[in-house]
Parts: structure tokens; sequence; C-alpha cells
DNA sequence: AATGAATGAGCGTTCATTCAT
DNA sequence: GATGAATGAACGCTCATTCAT
């Protein structure tokens, strides 16, 4: 769907797609009808179909914007840093802290990976992502302060400890973003055994 | 649901929910229909009805299940270890070669993160295997070869790392199961820059 | 179905009959299952159909044996008694009190009348009822005693009064049976403007 | 359910009233489905949940109006009679005439009586039908015309004979409404043994 | 651009009934 | 006589989508 709107028009789709994103987040993509989502607006159904071809695209769109300005977000805070691992530490803080104020959408994130028509829809968008943190990781390896292994697998290790921390430790616990983000860089960069000085005084 | 079953019906309710979690892991939740499964085994509808009060329930059998057999493997793996250090690698890579040979549970554990009603059947399991680890970390700390923060967080690090090694590099690069565990072992204690000698062949 | 049924054959049967007619009447004919009948009667779904082809059929039953022995009841209370006005009131009494004994059974009563299929089981019983008041009523008013009125539009004028304070005055109100036959008999007998002597105390 | 209607909503809702009120008199309100009153209408299933919540509801709305309905008219037959016995007079032949026109709906009072949930949406209705009753009673008491009895009891013997009479008479037999209510009229007024003169002549 | 109304396939679930054991 | 298991049509209801206005 690609129409030419207003100005009242962009705000109309706006509306739609964050009211959908937060309903789809709290109850489901699927327990979550259209008519549950004009409802919540006062709209019409016709204007649902007016903004998007069907339920499935409105999702996709949600997906995109969302990873498109968590994009956004970290490479204006990695912009002018020299340092590859200091660039990785400002890629796991500025999710963790993205992470926090959009918890909503890293659900909407976390069930688009079940099912395969959506799984799609995320991969271009994290692809991206990766290849970036791929980038920093082989010019810490090249400088020799990052172990040469894979710098695949080590950006998904630390994907995985940033979201599986954002969600356990933020969404549920209810810590402070950049605690947590103290944590993970911590964790990230000397795991289990390497060096204790650099611990957040809120973990110790 | 708690019928006395004879021999037959045990048989019948684990072909239901070995095929439904199948079924839900390759199509979603939702968009498995009960009349799916039961066509898909060749029986009427009565027949899951007879072993299940709803999907709903169905559901949470196959995660409660599937969350029972994973623990009763770390158990088995690590029961004799007196090294909290090698007790942790070893629930590790048990989780890596289990996740590898169930991935479908995964897709499901995945989904039920996603929606209220579910994320409570996870929690129980959840809990008791996390209070397991933070239990290792603990002596681990204790003995000074691991640096003192909150296990909890340290736990979930290495959660967060194992799940998401083994979706992207398993499940998606295909990649072996020990392998991954490998890399998921070293980059847990060591980090990004820990000393290099630990990694394995496949991923220098 | 018409089995040769043993002593604990016939014990079962009545077992079942009764219990269904007090479901049946508490929770409504359609909304009580079969599966619910046998449940509360521990025993499995083939003994409902040993003793009765259908759910319906078992209906009959239920309201046929109700008819028949109201009715004994009401030959054994009339027996010998030779004045006519004085057997309609015995009538009157006699269902007063086999209705506040049976309550269940007049709900379905109700009921039966509200379909077609069970109309017509009903009618049988009825008919023979109300012949046996008309003869009492052709008596009344050969004799001078009763105002010389079509005898079957009588007749249901006291059925109407008789069942329908049954279910106010004693199912809801909870007075005593043998109450509300006194004021049952005295509106039959003389109506609003009638003598008020015969009102009885509970009443006035 | 209260939606905003349109001139054709309030159409369609009405048409939706009447033939499931027809359908439920003639087959039973559980043998009816919506799938049959729907498809008698000619339209989509749909079109019965813009309108009623469900099937119980609509069954609701059609008590609701009938009893108001009813209550209509004989408050507007009764409004400027000042003999009390006239007025209970008046209402028993206004039932009658209205049972007569509206003899599918009194089916459906009879099968409100039986099921609990449906008992509740009848009782409101009938309370402030009897409570008016009772009124014209009282006052023909006070007048001394009226037997000094509780007038409740009376009230519901009349209803008794009124409704009975209505279905024996008017729905089974095929008689006149007027004429039945001539005969519900004088049984009321003097029961079996009063002055004969008041008899019509249909019943001589 | 927006509404209320309508569609109808499909859902999860029920239940009278049958049957092998 | 009795059981647990199975059947499958039918139910009440939902919902993504379309359409006339």
């Amino acid at each position: 769907m690609n129409r030419r709107l207003t100005q009242r028009g962009r705000e109309r789709r706006r509306q739609l797609v964050e009211y959908a994103a937060r309903r789809f987040a709290e109850n489901g993509y699927h327990p979550t009808s259209v008519a549950e989502i004009v409802a919540g607006l006062g709209v019409g159904k016709g204007v649902f179909y007016w903004y998007f071809s069907s339920k499935e695209e409105l999702f996709g769109e949600i997906l995109r914007e969302a990873q498109q300005e968590l994009r956004r977000c970290q490479e204006q805070a990695i912009a002018d840093e020299p340092d590859p691992l200091r660039r990785i530490e400002l890629g796991i803080r500025t999710s963790m802290r993205w992470l926090g104020d959009h918890r909503h959408l890293f659900t909407l994130f976390q069930f688009a990976v079940t099912e395969d028509r959506f799984r799609g829809m995320l991969r271009r968008g994290e692809d991206v992502a990766v290849a970036d943190a791929v980038r920093h990781i082989k010019e810490g390896i090249g400088a020799g302060r990052i172990r040469d292994t894979d710098p695949m697998v080590l950006t998904h290790a630390m994907l995985g400890v940033t979201n599986h921390l954002a969600r356990v430790m933020i969404f549920e616990r209810g810590d402070a973003p950049d605690d947590v983000a103290d944590a993970a860089v911590a964790f990230c960069l000397d795991g289990l055994c390497g060096p204790p000085e650099k611990v957040p005084a809120a973990y110790r």
C-alpha cells in the first residue's frame, strides 16, 4: 500500500502503527483483531484498510519502522567513535536504552521469529545490523584486541546477551537500562572469568 | 484434564503432543488449527478433546514436558561433576545438544514468551533451571574463579548466548551443535577478549 | 428399548431415570449432556445406551412415569369419594401435594410443552387426566351444583390455577403445599367473589 | 450490545428479533441454530453478531420486548376505568387477545421458565404486571367486592387460569380469544359454583 | 477519507452416539 | 453388562476483509 498522504493522513497512519504495535505486544498478534485496533482509536474499519492493505502488512510496517529507528539510534551513537571496542560497547548501550524505551517492540521482534512469513521481514534489518557489528569486530581482531574467532559468532553471542538481559533484567525485574548495559558490556568483554574491576556497583 | 488412560490411550496422547508441537513450531500456534492436528493424525476431532480440555491446555503440556525433559538431560549430565565451572560448561553443552535435537520446541519457547497466558507456563520451569545455574555460579564465585557479580545476571547472560547461538548457528546456519557449544562456552568463560587458545577449530 | 432386565438392571434404570430427571430440571434438557448424566452416576457411557436407545427416549420415559405416578396418587385419593365436588377438591389437593414433592418433574412438564416432539408425549397422559376431571364436573353439573358451562373449560381453568399456584407459591415463595391447596380449592370453587369463610388462615 | 444504528440497521434488528422468535417458538430455543436464523433471512452469520452479542442475548431481547408490549396493551386498555373489578376483567380480556395474537411469544415465556438463566429475564416484567394486578385486587377487597384473601394468590390464580385457557382453548382447540376471555372472566369472578347467568353462549 | 453494515470461511468446542474390548 | 476410546456433524462465535453510501 503506497498512498499519497496528506499531513493529516500521515498522522492517522502513525496513530495506527503505534496503537497496533502496543496492542500486538500486550495481547499477541493473532488475538488482537483489526476491529479492536480501530475501536481503540475510535474510527471505522474503513480507515484501517485505507492505510494498510492487510493486517499482515501493518505488522510488517511496524517491524520495519522499529528496526529502522533502532538502527538510526545506533548509527548516531557510534558515528565518530574511532575505537572498535568502544563502538561495540556503545552499540550495546544504545540497544539497551532503546529496548528499555520500546520494550513492546522487542516483544514483537520475538514473536516475528516464531512465524515463517514474519521471520523474513525481520531478516533484512537484522542482517544489516549484524554486518555492521561484524565490521567492528573484524577491526578489533585486526588490531589484536579481540580474540580471533568467527566474528559472526561473537556478534550473535553479544546480541543474545543484550536481548536476553534486556528482557529479564529490564522488563521483568525492572532494572535501569544503564545498569543492565554495564553488566552486558562487562560480560561481553570478559565473560564469566574476566577482571572483576569493571563490574558496575549495581550488580556487585 | 486428568483421565485414567489405558496403554493405547497414553500412546495416542503422546502422538498428539508430538505432532501438535511440530505443527505449532512450523506454522505458529494460532495458525495451526485443532482440525489440522487431528486430520494430520487421521483421527476425529473428538479424540483431541478426549485427551485435552483445550488447545491452550495442550500447548501448556507441550511446554511442561519439554522443560521437564531438558531439565532431566541437564541433571543427568552434571550429576557427578564436582567442578562448578565444569558443571556450567556441561550445562551449556547439554542445552546446545538438546536444542539441536529439539529445535521445534525451542521455537515454541520463543513464542510462549510473547503471550501473557503462556509466559506464566514457562516461568515455573525456567525459574528452576535458573536457580540451579545460579548455584553453580555462586560456588564459582566463592572459589574465586568467577568474578563477583550478580549471579542471576551471569546466568541470564549465558542463557542469552546459548539460546541465541543455537537459533542462529544451529537452526539457520546449520552448524553442528557441538561446535556451537564450544563457541558458546568460550564466549561465556572469557568474553570477547579472553585468551584465544580456547577457540574451537571450526570457528577460527 | 425393551430389554429383559435383572433385578440389578431395574435398579440401574431407575437410577438413570431419577438422576437424569433431576439434572434436566435443574439445568434444562438440552444443556444436560448424556456424558454429564453418566458421569454423575459414575458409570460409563455404554450403560446409558444399554437402557435407553436415545436421550430423547429417556426423556419420554421420565414424562411417562411421572404422569403415571401422579395419576396413581389421584386415583387412590379419590377412590371411594361419592361427592363429585369433593372428588375435584381431593384431586386439587393431591396434585398440589405431589407437585410439592416432585417439583422437578413439574419443570419438565413445562419444558415438554415447548417442543413439538415432546408435546405429543405429554398429551396422552394429560388427556386421560382431563377426561377424568371432566367426568366429575359433568356429574356436578348434573346435580346442579356446578354451573352449566363447558366442562373442559372448567377443568383446564382449575388445572391452570393449580399448576400456576404450585409454581409460584410452593416453588418460588416456599409456601406449604396444603395451604396453597386450600387457596386453590377456594378459588376454584368460588372465584374472586365467592363466600370468604372458606379462606385458609395462612392467606387471610 | 448497544450500537448506534441507522434506519436500515434498526429494520434488520427487528427482522432478526421477529424471525428468531418465531423459529424459537416453533422449534425450540436450543434446536434452533443461529445458522438457521440467518439462513432464513438470507443474510450472513456476521449480521447476527453485529446486532446481538450472543444467541442468549437475542432471546433476552425477545422476552423483554414481548413483555413490554403486552404491558403497553394492558395499560392502555385499563387506563380510564375506575371500577377495580372491571379493570381486572379488562386485564384478562386484553391478555387473552394479545396471547391469541402472539401465541408464539407465549411459548417462549413457557420455555423461559424452565431454564435458570432465562427465568431471571422473565421475572422483572412479571413482577411489574403482578404488582399492578395486586393493586386492583386490594382496591376490590377494600370495597368489599372481593373476598379478603392474599391478593398475590388471587392474582396468580387468575394468571394461571388465563394462561392455561389461552394455551388449551385458543392454541390447541382454536377457539376465539374473546370467547375464551368470557369463560376466563366468569371463572375468575365466580369459580365453579358462582351464578351461571354470566356464562357466554359459546361455552354453554 | 470515513462509516456502518455485511460477508462467509473457519475457528475451538460439544455431544449424541457407536464400538472394540 | 460395562468400559474407555472414537466419531464427525453441528454448534456458537470470530474476524479479516469488502462494500454501499
